[in-house]
DNA sequence: GTGATGACGGAAA
DNA sequence: CTTTCCGCCATCA
């Protein structure tokens, strides 16, 4: 269904692109990590902000690109349990790095 | 309307 | 390998 021009929907661009971003968060698998680039490419800052605001998602397994972790031990920890591949306190993303779903 | 900020990314040194 | 710098887009003041 298509809305036609000048129907602005109810639901913001700003909305459904979180409502984007957390479905991808949420479709990350157990032991498994994603980077904010492939939560949405072009507006990583962007997929930061709606990890914090969102406490109800996995966010523990997004981190950055190069493997590091924003949140620091808490997050390496839970990481860890999962069986995430480390290397120092960097995730081993050659490995762990979930294939980003661009249909999503 | 402009300007500053951020759970970032990638390239350069 | 680490550190530094610039650019990206969306949000907030």
């Amino acid at each position: 269904m298509v809305a036609p021009p000048g129907t602005i929907s109810r639901v913001t661009a700003a909305e459904s692109r979180r409502d984007r971003v957390l479905a991808r968060v949420r479709a990350i698998p157990e032991g498994y990590v994603r980077t904010y680039g492939d939560l949405d490419p072009g507006a990583p800052r962007f997929a930061g902000l709606v990890l914090s605001e969102c406490h109800d998602v996995p966010w523990h397994r997004v981190v950055r690109a190069d493997g590091s972790m924003p949140q620091g031990a808490e997050q390496r920890r839970r990481l860890l349990a999962e069986g995430v591949p480390m290397r120092g306190d960097r995730v081993d993303m050659k490995e762990a790095r979930f294939p980003p779903d661009l249909a999503l």
